[in-house]
DNA sequence: GATGAATGAGGTTTCATTCAT
DNA sequence: TATGAATGAAACCTCATTCAT
């Protein structure tokens, strides 16, 4: 997931006219709002987020919010509909990369750890929806099948592991892609309270670094047959 | 200035009317107070919880959250201050009762999990104190320094495992820490949505079992040596 | 913590009404707004007006005060800043009418004594603002210089009524000021206390006519040299 | 008027058991609310003062507040009763001190000033009762008539300074009792307003003895026949 | 006499949303 | 398309006052 760069390719033919005020591309428009509403609801929270404070990111009026996404929910959908997208596309590419089954395990370890790492608005986003309990994200067909392929991918990656002997026999792949992305996950949503109790800054490259090999090591320690 | 005159009617008319009492046992109504925000700020966070709410299931006046607590988020440090001292005293008990390392890591790994099944109001809390960047508990003196001896406990029993030959050399207790308690956290914070993209019902008691069994799995096969 | 579970209902219905418009003229509500708080503060005081009055007697909706001024501070802010202004601006042209120094001390001192009877707002948010210890009006850099040329012009005017002869020599220009605003202020500001004290209506045009006169004859009688 | 100081004498004789609450004396509880509740009233005003910040200062509970004086509107009645005795008293024993009707005339101007410089709570109560236009000494009998007897001694001393040459004729004995107040009491109660337009603190001992100076030469100087 | 709990009313402010241009 | 004025609802909080002990 990448927002917050996504507008900046539309943003280009923006420059034109100017007639007054600043941006008068519809579409540039409408990926600015988008953008400003991830940041303002991943770092806010739904009821903490102010959609006064997306306009003003946005730098537009707030009645254009209304205009291109009718409310406030509404937009809340818009943005998570994206990210979801955005996570998953993350995956796509690395599911068919590796025919070693033990190299497919750890790519798709360090992909998700380094996802969360690289779109710190996913957790935020994630956070939200589950404070709501899923509200949104249930009718969103999109969403609902988005993980299937991912949870096959898994699957067969496990049995090629078995059937190599690299893995341990009768692994569920649901439980391990929970683990997988709950080792990141709750490294990075709890990193503030987590820096208070463990006194220390959880946020630094070299940290990063060590989590991730952490990570690895526990998930590929505990596949070992 | 455009001129006005003095206005017709002089205020200070501050006769306000009788009210009628009800209860009159402040211990328990301060207790009621809060164990009502504890549900409050745990099921909505702290932007979306509502004081009216609060006194509502308290079912007491509202002015009194401010007699006894100040305002919102003073109420709201009281409530993860006793929730964090209640965690703790969680694990308390457990630390020293296991002189098999395996015995005291399996412990920790389900008092752990079941903690957090079992305290609802935990995850809500976490999740809300760090969408805020942990800016309450920061100045807590009792919660920075709580989860010191916990630590220790944790380094201990990995020194005792790799002396008596069942443990892996080198793991790092911090990590192993925040992993035990990331496999738990994520599969119920995160249930709602996980529930959505997984078809599964996360909550019934089996299927609780089946991820405290999971994760004791994944944990103790990492620390294989 | 006390176990509870998760609330029943979720929040996020934010669906708010439909209002119905009225005016329409921004300057001119703007104006209404002004000139009500003017009365109101002026009456009240700061702390015993109330923004509601404000909009009532401005017939508008109590947020366009927000959306306007921001806050009650900074509106009762733009009530003196205008009110200083209005004052200076009536002292200004009387400056520069009169050669004769005698002319030119006795057109200060009516013309003082008729703005603070014509604006009685005037005092009333004199009297506001120094029982809030003038903390409004010290960061306002307007208001802060305003007053400089009319001392200077106090203290030309004297220097040329000695140099004529009519004015006794020595006389405070500061002083002179505060006793020619001190005659006026006092006999209007506690009329009521006056009032019932002294058994006499001082709001009289007549009454005032004699005040007027009295306070010319005090000045001048103690400028004779 | 010496409020403030008024309970040190009642206040000597707490010194007894002390059963678990601090003072067991009503008389001097009294008195404490009331020098407290002077010194709230006068420096917040009516509206701006917190029966509370009352209590705080009086060290007691708020219920004896209410006790003692019904409510907040009757307390204020009292503080200003007493207050006005005050002043008055302050001034009678200065009225048969002096034959001499310049020296009289020029200690009650004196007298006047020092009044309101030792007694700060003066004048913020006289705003108070002003800004609520003398609502509550209206009905005060004591008060109605206590300024007859000054007045009387006003207009004797303008006599015999007209008898004896030394005062000028047919000064009117209200305006002028008007003045010598207005110089002193505007001086004071603006004294915030004034130090930001006019650059001076004009409560340093020497600028008060510099004022006192010139409102007598004030007085005095258009006194002269 | 003294205390602290409890109450109701109302005050300021925020915020999502819609109307009018 | 874009703007800013206008609106209603409700949130947090304060404060004077009274009840119960």
């Amino acid at each position: 997931m990448t927002h917050g760069g996504l507008s900046k390719a539309s943003a280009m033919k923006t420059l034109r006219a100017a007639p007054k005020t600043i941006a008068r591309d519809p579409l540039a428009t409408k990926a600015r709002i988008l953008n400003a509403a991830t940041k303002e609801f991943a770092s806010r929270g739904y009821d903490g987020a102010r959609v006064g404070a997306v306009v003003k990111r946005a730098r537009c009026n707030i009645n254009l919010v209304y205009h291109y996404f009718g409310n406030k929910e509404k937009l809340f959908i818009a943005v998570i509909e994206r990210a979801y997208a955005d996570i998953r596309a993350h995956h796509k590419d690395m599911e068919l990369r590796n025919a070693d089954p033990e190299d497919a395990m750890r790519g798709l370890i360090v992909s998700t750890f380094r996802m969360f790492v690289d779109s710190p608005e996913a957790i935020g986003l994630l956070v939200s929806e589950n404070m709501h309990r899923a509200r949104h994200i249930k009718n969103s067909l999109l969403i609902v099948s988005m993980y299937d392929a991912l949870l096959d991918f898994i699957r067969e990656t496990l049995d090629r592991g078995v059937a190599k002997g690299v893995f341990r026999r009768g692994v569920d792949a649901t439980d391990l892609f929970i683990s997988i992305n709950a080792e990141g996950y709750f490294y990075l949503s709890n990193r503030h309270t987590l820096g208070v109790i463990l006194h220390q800054d959880f946020m630094t490259e070299e940290r990063l670094r060590q989590r991730e090999t952490f990570i690895t090591d526990v998930i590929m320690g505990f596949l070992r047959p």
